[in-house]
DNA sequence: ATCTATTTATAAGT
DNA sequence: TACTTATAAATAGAT
């Protein structure tokens, strides 16, 4: 019944500069949270391209981007499962560019991953009186171990991962092109 | 100031197949149009990339993601009157320099990140007088290291692998494999 | 698909 | 940069 308050955004380019990073920076780091959200959840695959106001590239993705963008530009297989056996050979092709960049992962992953710490502890403590970092794991609950391992995976594998990155280094083809905003689906 | 609600998110894979199916379509919803906002509103091309629970891929770009794919992984010239031109190349000409200055924001962010931790371990330390973050390293129990230690380790293994790296060339045993998440940033 | 109680995001201000 | 806060938006669950 109620029909008119329908609460209009401007929706137009912040002008100002500073703000504009600023929204930049908050918003894309909220777009990270939900693709990371979504990917726990239900159990999903994400990969999220952007660049910043002023043209720098950032990424994100669910398993890394590189998978995700061979993935969906099918260019490889779902399950490249012998990294064992094909890191030595992907560690040779390593570039200095792509050293830079693994370690500028590390550094936006311990970023998350200090929220994270502070959200969980905020969490505990509000609960109850415990360390929770001091309590033997099997005395955490199902979702505090859940969180915990979700955070200490993620750090781990941010080291862990740097060979695995190298496997899925692929510069994926163009797909066919469309219009200013493109929304494609390949129906549910 | 903050009292009681900090409400715990369970965040873990939804088991029901109908909700997580459901869920998965709201928050795509949900980020293509927070993707759509931020390129609007801070002047940002975006892409997307998400497979359904089932494996359907998913797609959304501000400009195509065709553009912006290739824009990413650098396989196209940008546009004539784009004034990020020369970024990428720029990157790659301040990769050196950038990998010296990163490997201190590591080493800063390591250092907040346990320097926080104090902060809110201390906020209870009235009443527990033992957090993890005040003991010297040496008296933890092995559970309490292996919390620790998880976290804090990897990261330090991973900065200081990352300084041999740039020092020589040397590939090291490859760990066994994982997969989560990473975010790649040039930075701002 | 719609509603709604609740949580979360965020722009502006500090 | 980080924190606060008032307001708007997202979302899970129910229908």
């Amino acid at each position: 019944m109620a029909e008119e308050d329908q609460e209009q955004n401007p929706l137009e380019r912040i002008d100002n500069e500073g703000e504009r990073l600023i929204s930049f920076t908050k918003r894309r780091n909220s777009i990270y949270k939900n693709a990371s959200e979504i990917s726990i959840l239900c159990n999903t695959d994400i990969g999220i391209l952007i660049f910043s106001p002023s043209g720098k590239p950032f990424s994100f993705g669910s398993p890394h981007m590189e998978a995700i963008a061979n993935r969906f530009f099918r260019r490889d297989d779902p399950a490249p499962n012998d990294p064992t056996a094909n890191l030595l050979e992907a560690q040779r092709r390593a570039s200095i560019e792509e050293s830079n960049r693994t370690h500028d992962e590390l550094a936006a992953q311990l970023y998350h991953l200090r929220k994270e710490g502070e959200r969980l502890a905020k969490a505990r403590v509000a609960i109850e009186d415990e360390c929770w970092w001091e309590s033997p794991l099997e005395e955490l609950t199902p979702q505090e171990l859940e969180h915990l391992t979700q955070a200490m995976e993620l750090l781990k594998v941010a080291a862990l991962r740097k060979e695995q990155e190298l496997l899925a280094r692929n510069p994926p083809p163009p797909p066919p092109p469309s219009n200013n905003q493109t929304t494609q689906q390949h129906s549910e």
